[in-house]
This record gives C-alpha cells, structure tokens and sequence, in this order.
DNA sequence: CAGGATCCTGTGCGATACTG
DNA sequence: CAGTATCGCACAGGATCCTG
C-alpha cells in the first residue's frame, strides 16, 4: 500500500493529502491542462510534451480513481475518449494558479541569481534579492 | 541528473519548476511549518510526525541548495541549528494555503464517499455531490 | 543536539511491444 | 486512436550506526 490513506490521515495535514492526490511528475500538470477544457487522450499527450503513452495512461487512471478526472469513452471504431475535470478537480485551479504564480517568480529569482547555470551545483535564487515584487 | 533544470524549463511549465522543487514527501509540510517562523531542527522533527532524522537532515539540505529554507547555525557546544524561509521561500505562502484548503475540501468529500474506508479500492469522492462550495 | 555515511527497499517513471 | 502487459532502471525514502 503507497497513498490509499486520503480519509485516514490526521486533521493538521490536509497538504499532505493534496500531494498524496497530486504528487508524482505529472499529475498537476495534466490538471492544470485539462483546466483548459476537457480533451482527448491524443490531445493530452501532445500537450504535455515528453510524456508517454503508457505514463498518461495511467496518471489518467490514477487520477480517474481519485475522482479529480472524468473519463467519457465514446463507442466508435476509432476510439474517441474525452477527459475532463470532475468539480472537485476543477476546484484546483487556485492550486494551480498559486502554484504558477510562485513557479514563476521562483524561476525568475533563479534566473537572476545563475544566468548560464540553472541551479544545480548550488545556484540558489538570491534570498535577498529578486524576489522583492 | 535529475531536476537540476530550473531555469532550464519553457516557459509554459512554471508549475513544473515549482513541482521540481516542492516535490517529494516532506517538501511542502516542512514549509508549511517553517511559514509559522523559524524554529530548530529537534522542534522541525516533533513537528514532523514519522519522519526520520536523516531525511529532515537531507530534505532541508536540499531546500537550502533550493533557496527555499536558510540555515542558521549557532557556534554552541550543544549544537543549535535554527531553519527558516528566505523570502522567495515565504512566498509559498499562498501555495501552502490553496493546497490546504483543497487538500480539506477533497478530503471532505472523500470521507463523504466513503466513510469508513478511505478510497483505496475505488471509493472516489463523489464528483457531483459535497463540493459544490 | 545536529548531521553525515552506508546499506536496503519500494515504487515512480520510462521504453517497447501487443491488443481491440 | 486508446489501453494494457512486461521489463528494467534510477531514485525517493527509510533503518542504523558513527562523528563533532
């Protein structure tokens, strides 16, 4: 058993529920996409560029049994399947802006504080400095 | 290599980069409870419940390498260590809140769909029902 | 009290191939 | 076009012991 324990974990830790439901490489930003609108399958993996078929599929599923993603299959012979965000997916919106938002400005504090070299060997964003907005 | 790539991202995934650098399993509560102000590595670990040593040690060196948390240590001869957020670190401020007032919301309706048994095996919570706020 | 080193394990994530 | 099965690696996360 990893993250079956949504309901069981203790009231001071609703962040850690949100990131049980929400953690891993690509779940937000699959969320964050279909916030646009629902799409298909196709349309997604396009969308999130480097993911794969496989991978996808199950974060959609993943997320389908976490009642964040509906899933709409229609019966064609060229299988058509729509996702969208169930309303209590659709209420991460504000996750996600706030997380955009701070992705940015973090971003931004990098850039400055390690033009040439992203931050791996120790390139902080400058406490003190940038991120005065 | 494996998210040294911060100032790397497109433009597009700002969520990605926080995620980067939020992800994991402590990440997020131990800046949630660093939001509350600074306090020692002992009080970090109390307020951590299940975490071990060795990953407040090695979580909070990373959110340091990150920019995320500062480091304060104190020449003593019982070693005193006091951890806080730099500015940019602080900001996470509204991050932790709407991933906390969700996290509540999801859980709610998660405990509406299934009262007495988390949902593990498929107890979604219920897409059209509690979270019509 | 704080933190590093070593060892081990589960699982997140990915490449490829097959099915309807 | 969408989904699944198998395989495999790398890494996140953890237990334990050792140092200043």
């Amino acid at each position: 058993m990893a993250r079956e324990t949504v309901a069981d974990m203790p009231e001071w830790c609703t962040v850690e529920v949100a990131m049980s439901v929400l953690g891993g490489k690509w779940k937000m930003l699959i969320v964050k996409y279909l916030l646009d609108g629902a799409c298909r399958f196709g349309a997604l993996q396009r969308a999130l560029p480097g993911i794969t078929h496989r991978m996808l599929s199950r974060q959609l599923r993943e997320l389908e049994a976490d009642g964040i993603v509906a899933r709409r299959a229609y019966a064609q012979v060229p299988p058509k399947v729509e996702y969208s965000l169930t309303p209590i997916g659709a209420q991460l919106c504000g996750v996600s802006s706030a997380l955009e938002e701070w992705g940015g400005r973090y971003r931004r504090a990098a850039s400055a504080a390690a033009p040439a070299a992203g931050r791996a060997a120790g390139g902080a964003p400058e406490p003190g400095g940038t991120s005065g907005d």
